[in-house]
DNA sequence: ATTCTTATTGAAACTAAGTGCATCTATAAA
DNA sequence: TTTATAGATGCACTTAGTTTCAATAAGAAT
């Protein structure tokens, strides 16, 4: 339930208050394998400490991804995912069809990064993405 | 009000009922601009024929997404954005600091889209993209 | 340890979007 | 033209996420 610290470092010197709600969000969030929802983070924190609202959740989330320290994606089903961006970056393939996500490298939307930045002078967030479409299996 | 010839000859085809809700949802998607929002249709049809409902809206565009008629795009304001294919494809950047939208070709991200087909098979869905991240003017 | 300031929280109202179900109607068959 | 029927609609309700505002409490100052 810890390691945390990266984030907590963050907030704390940026001059955000560390409340025990934030500190085990962050744990939520942390711990498992990313993709998480803010309904089951929300769930994870409510079995410590049942006094905690969902809106601290969405709250929380938001400040994460102004300070660009969390993720956050649309899978396809009907919630948003969120990946702490200290595990990696990563993108996924989802099938409209089938449902299918296949994982992906940075790699292949780094050129796209490059050109953004080169021709526009924009600093393109793209760390996390899930591109939509028709997998194999199901496009034959 | 016309020139939704297109995509109605496509739902008739396809066997799909031409009911005056959607005659009149697809007057809304061909006229203006695009980027048109499911509530802005709603009232530009409820002008007309006021009986009509919202939920009519959203299962038309619904319909009209899975027939591949109509992109779906977040723009970053709370609500999704709708364009009809016929009217040519490209994308958006789109700052998260200032809120300013820049147009971008189809070009910058072709060369994606046959990546992911080439090495994956996956038909990736590239049609009307928002891109998020800080543009010139906020990044220095 | 106590007080102060202000960021943060919980509660409730609110918005965009999606869903279940009874009713209706566009279309094809008679 | 009338009838039959599956698809579409309207209505009420649900869900994910946002916002407002009064009450609370983290962290700084004393
Ligand atoms: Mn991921
Ligand atoms: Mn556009
Ligand atoms: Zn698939
Ligand atoms: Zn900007």
């Amino acid at each position: 339930m810890k390691k945390s610290g990266e984030i907590i470092n963050k907030l704390s010197e940026q001059g955000y208050r560390l409340t025990p709600q934030r500190m085990m969000i962050l744990s939520a969030i942390e711990d498992g394998e990313g993709h998480i929802s803010a309904e089951e983070i929300y769930a994870q924190v409510a079995a410590k400490y049942s006094r905690v609202n969902i809106s601290t959740v969405y709250r929380t989330l938001e400040l994460l991804k102004r300070l660009g320290l969390v993720t956050e994606t649309d899978l396809g089903d009907g919630r948003l995912r969120y990946h702490p961006v200290g595990k990696g970056h990563h993108h996924h393939l989802v099938c409209t069809e089938c449902g299918a996500i296949v994982d992906l490298g940075e790699s292949v939307l780094s050129p796209v990064k490059d050109v953004l930045l080169r021709e526009y002078g924009f600093i393109a967030d793209l760390r996390h993405l899930a591109i939509f479409g028709r997998c194999a299996n199901c496009s034959k």
